[in-house]
DNA sequence: CATATGTCCTGAGAGC
DNA sequence: TGCTCTCAGGACATAT
């Protein structure tokens, strides 16, 4: 689940390795199988200990590590995976280790499916991988002007196109319900047939709920797999009004019930009264 | 090129 | 109570 804010806050809950060495990197030894992390032990630990740590950044859902020479470690959480300064939630899905010369400094990643990837790249191996052609602007500095250049000839339903992180990076399932419901767009809609002023919308109703949610350091879902680097479950839960709300009455309307709907085999929630196909 | 579909994986929760 | 089954949705390989 963890999408740009979530993939946000655990990079913010991590800025304190930035200047400092690592001193150690170990796969953690784990009953299950294995997660995929590229290249091997051996290279990654010729390539990052006794190196210092540049800067935390992210991109898209993947937050990394960029050291001097600016190789970066990246961490992908896919579905449930974790990066953490406080002790994990539970031994059993931790699957690596980073430690850190200054202080009692220590990073985990923990993923209980496993489906994330820890990957070094060297500088033009991210160059490539992250080009344009690979992964689309950032959420937080998207556009009306720029969407509509972007999604404006497309016929797919814009819910789904929302999601593809070739065309915009960091909108996931939940955030793309929260989004199309606050603009009034109804999720079925196809983008060639979203106005200029709807994309403006879109736009500004994006960055405002992408950075209420990091202020709120995410969200944490009723299986409360998500938590920050610290181990504490995010708050922006509480602000949802239609992710998994099926059935419950519409907080803007107050008539109608949350619907529920399956595209590209996801869960959409929206309002059918307040969001029309038009 | 654009778009659709199946796959990876685990554990919570539903249903019997 | 304990078993089986479905489902959650990141990214990507493959197919159309």
């Amino acid at each position: 689940m963890p999408e740009l804010p979530e993939v946000e806050t655990m990079r913010r809950g991590i800025l304190a390795v930035e200047g400092a060495t690592i001193t150690a990197a170990e796969k953690v030894k784990c009953r299950r199988k294995p997660i995929t992390i590229s290249p091997g032990m051996s290279t990654i630990r010729r390539r990052l200990v006794g190196k210092k740590v540049k800067q935390v950044g992210r991109i898209g859902k993947r937050v990394f590590l960029q050291m001097e020479n600016n190789d970066r470690l990246l961490f992908e959480p896919r579905m449930t995976g974790l990066v953490l300064v406080a002790d994990p939630p539970s031994q059993q899905h931790v699957r690596f280790r980073l430690e850190f010369s200054h202080g009692e400094k220590e990073v985990l990643y923990w993923d209980r499916r496993g489906l994330g990837m820890i990957y070094l790249l060297n500088d033009q191996q991210y160059q490539d991988r992250f080009s344009l052609k690979n992964l689309g602007p950032d959420a937080l500095e998207v556009t009306g002007k720029l969407l509509k250049e972007i999604f404006g000839k497309s016929k797919r339903p814009v819910k789904v196109a929302l999601l593809d992180q070739k065309k915009v990076a960091g909108i996931g399932n939940l955030y793309a319900s929260e989004i199309l419901f606050v603009a009034a767009i109804h999720p079925a809609k196809q983008c060639n047939r979203i106005t200029m002023s709807q994309w403006d919308l879109i736009a500004e109703t994006t960055i405002e709920i992408l950075q209420t949610a990091i202020e709120h350091e995410g969200s944490t879902l009723s299986d409360g797999t998500y938590r920050n680097a610290l181990n504490d479950p995010g708050g922006y839960q509480n602000m949802h009004r239609v992710y998994d709300k099926e059935g419950e009455t519409c907080p803007i309307c107050m008539d109608s019930v949350i619907s529920r709907i399956v595209q590209a085999q996801r869960s959409t929630f929206f309002c059918k009264s307040c969001q029309k196909r038009s």
